[in-house]
DNA sequence: CACCTAATCAAGAGAATAATAGAATGTCTG
DNA sequence: CAGACATTCTATTATTCTCTTGATTAGGTG
């Protein structure tokens, strides 16, 4: 770790860097990563977490208390559950951060995610820019397919609750002529990929936004809901 | 890391997870950390980053190598020296984000700070709004206490460059009566400290800036000289 | 070409991390 | 207060990480 070269300075740069790594620690794994994630999307239980990310409640519990223990997140006890909950903004934008990096600097998460595309046949993607375009003229349906306490802790303006479970026995909700496009938590969440294909195969015109929630609020602004909680 | 329950998304979402993770890796190691510190401030060789951090040049070579494959810095060969540089600018602003969340949310870096510097005689701190407003008056002269090839790759406006070395035998140049504002990398790099003592002994009026050049940026805008090269 | 130097590679010891399973804790309900 | 349930704790194992040491590669120079 250090030479031993005469600099009294050392203990304390080291001291100092290790704690800024504890950040970096905390999002080192894979799994924390994904539950934080779960977490920007809205408070939760440790279960429903553990379950949402295919980890084990044990194993999700040290994770959190990991997370906890960098000062990532907080919790709130009701009863016999616990909440998490991000305990800031800025991890949000933390993860926003990292994965704008991650998709611009690392081709394999853009092999990934293209290898994942093509198992599920074509499919029209939309951005912001045409998003508001259509929503404007009234071109388009707009469904949230989160479940819908996601959806209550804020979504897009002018979006409609469909939780994916549900959008088999809605579907004649929707006028055929009309085109759906469907937004999930992001570009790493499988919902409105699914939704997509289950709307195509009833014979519906629909398209997936690319984005996610939070790069919503980031460049446009205002989301309906309670957002991320402080 | 996975149930076994059928859910056919794991695998992607488990790889798309992995690679994300793979940035929080790079920023998990205090080593790591600290060499992308220094990087922000300019493009270096792997000696005189191995020699800044403290650590032996093999271990430094590795853990480049490390951040080299997650994206975040870039090699240029020169003859028989290798420099690495950040890769993006939004790398230098990643740290940035870091500092801040770690400093807003472990108690344990603040403590680490404030026993430093308790260990160094008292000193007055000054931010950006008072130095702006002293630089105004012309009540102040503002010096860049780092090597000077930092203060070539970047310095703010009106600072001078005296690398910390040489301030013993240019205090002369120092009026009496007026007082001198010093900064270096930031908050967890000594040069800044170092120099205000060394001022403050030699009877000259000396403060020290609390952020770094990157902040300095970040908020008010231009740098002079070459800032952080593409 | 022999020699020097900057950087990387390769192998290994010791520490830290991640997942699992089973036990323990704490809180609500009847 | 007994039982149910959400969560955490403890112990264990396999894996990964970090640093050290000594050898090796690649480029430049006399």
């Amino acid at each position: 770790m250090k030479t031993d070269r005469p600099n009294p300075n050392r203990a304390f740069k080291d001291a100092a860097y290790v704690q800024l790594a504890r950040i970096g620690k905390a999002v080192a794994s894979p799994k924390r990563f994904e539950l934080l994630d779960l977490l920007a999307q809205g408070p939760r239980t440790v279960e429903a977490l553990a379950k949402e990310a295919g980890a084990t409640v044990a194993n999700a519990s040290q994770h959190l208390q990991i997370l906890r223990r960098a000062g990532l997140v907080e919790t709130e006890r009701h009863g016999l559950f616990i909440t998490y909950r991000l305990a800031d903004v800025s991890v949000a934008e933390l993860l926003r951060h990292l994965q704008r990096l991650a998709e611009n600097r690392l081709a394999e998460l853009e092999r990934i995610a293209r290898d994942f595309l093509s198992r599920h046949g074509p499919m029209e993607t939309v951005n912001f820019r045409e998003l508001r375009q259509r929503l404007r003229n009234d071109g388009v349906t707009l469904i949230d397919v989160r479940p819908s306490e996601e959806f209550l802790a804020g979504h897009i303006p002018g979006a409609i609750s469909i939780p994916l479970p549900q959008l088999r026995a809605r579907l004649v909700e929707f006028p055929q002529d009309r085109q759906v496009i469907a937004y999930c938590r992001g570009p790493y969440c499988v919902l409105a990929v699914e939704a997509v294909e289950i709307l195509q195969a009833s014979g519906i015109r629909a398209a997936r936004l690319a984005e996610s929630v939070h790069d919503w609020r980031a460049e446009r602004g205002t989301l309906v809901g309670g957002g991320v909680r402080r």
